[in-house]
DNA sequence: TAGTGGTCTAGACCACTTG
DNA sequence: AAGTGGTCTAGACCACTAC
């Protein structure tokens, strides 16, 4: 079980920019409190402030000058995946402006294969719980994932696992394990037969292909994705800042 | 013109560190020198290491653990592009193993379409500069690249462009702009007939297309960009970090 | 228990932009 | 000249991990 732990000082600060900036309280280009003002209002130090500023700048949520002062971006605001997005479907619809949903199609045991065992640093022939789900927007189906865990892994009954989870918190609920870094790869492809018809695509058009790897701590791999993206319907885009 | 003002403290500092993970003078995998150790040998404060050491954990380069210390990543090395580096093609080109060049193909002058217009925050029919440049890895074609820009902008000879370099160095040296932030639109399609004469590909065959916006941080539209990517050849992937 | 990274502070000085 | 963000320091305390 997880304690719950109150957020640092600085999670609290940056939630509260961030609903301010939602809220249009500070409005999109308008020039926000300078980094004493802000400090000066909510009792924490100077360094504080600039840590969460610094966050939200790199996700281009803000534009710092120097010598002028701290603006709200205007053009970000409707942007769907900033950087540490990209693999989380659900807040990628939900960015598109859609209202996402999850329905889990199966949840089998298979053997590895070579492929798979490479990839997840296990044997070929291991068991794997292949996770197959589909993601909604509104009423649309727009992404096929598939993902594969190390049976090794999994500290519970299969059948207790609720499909509509996030990987992340799957990974932590039932095996209690911590996904330090992602690593995606991004192709173009044209559907096959079986992806088609779950997506309500015809043979000929091109979706994209998001193969994802988790990685826990230690480098060991957690979970490999194989996910089928309708990128006709939803937007994939990044923002990247600089300074 | 630009002065060459020397690197800050935390810059030289990352340099060092990265040096020091590529040639494996901190093996892959092993872990590296705690933060006190670095401040101290180096002469500076612990804050300083602890900002270069999170920039170096968001890349994914190494992994911190609490009570524990801090490790090298083994298996980001070979990755090819870190977040900031999406549209950033030659970088991309040579973490894939090939040798970039670009060969530019045209550079034309025309007037904007009512798309490009919106886009770019002017009016339709303004004049605009479109520059065609094809990326190799070693000998191969890879990328098909257009990039518009606002005529307005330049301020030099359009005869004088060197169109072998990067757009962000272009717009420094012709159009005295830095750019702030990037916005990425990441699309599968097949590729048209001239693309495909160009990348030496079937009209069956599938590909990327990166729209890319570069702005500046006043917000305007600097470069809008159309780049189709032969991802059978390379490889097109994310890292990213928490924590 | 010792050592590590995680958080936060208070304050100094610099580089830059705006009026 | 005044105010802003950019850089850096020294030091405190906490949470966690290993031994």
């Amino acid at each position: 079980m997880r304690l719950i732990q109150p957020k640092s000082i600085a999670d609290q600060v940056e939630d509260l920019l961030r609903g301010r900036i939602r809220e249009g309280l500070y409005a999109p280009g308008s020039r926000m409190p300078s980094e004493s003002e802000l400090s000066d209002e909510m009792g924490v130090s100077r360094a504080t402030v600039r840590t969460v500023l610094a966050k939200l700048a790199v996700n281009g949520l803000i534009l710092r000058k120097q010598g002028d002062g701290t603006y709200v971006n205007a053009r970000v605001q409707s942007v769907s995946a900033n950087l540490g997005n990209v693999w989380d479907f659900s807040c990628l619809i939900e960015s598109n402006g859609f209202v996402p949903s999850i329905q889990p199609l199966s949840n089998k045991l298979k053997p590895a294969s070579e492929k798979e065992a490479l990839a997840l640093a296990i044997a070929p022939g291991e068991t794997l719980l292949s996770m197959i789900r589909l993601f909604y927007a509104d009423k649309k189906p727009v992404i096929l994932a598939q993902n594969v865990i190390p049976f090794s892994l999994i500290r519970e009954p299969i059948d207790s696992i609720d499909g509509s989870l996030h990987i992340r918190d799957i990974l932590q609920n039932y095996c209690n394990q911590e996904i330090a870094f992602v690593i995606t790869d991004i192709h173009s492809a044209t559907a096959s037969p079986d992806v088609t018809a779950v997506l309500q695509k015809q043979e000929t058009d091109t979706i994209l292909e998001l193969d994802v790897s988790f990685f826990s701590k230690d480098n060991t791999p957690l979970v490999l994705g194989a996910n089928y993206f309708d990128d006709s319907v939803l937007r994939l885009s990044l923002v990247q800042a600089w300074n």
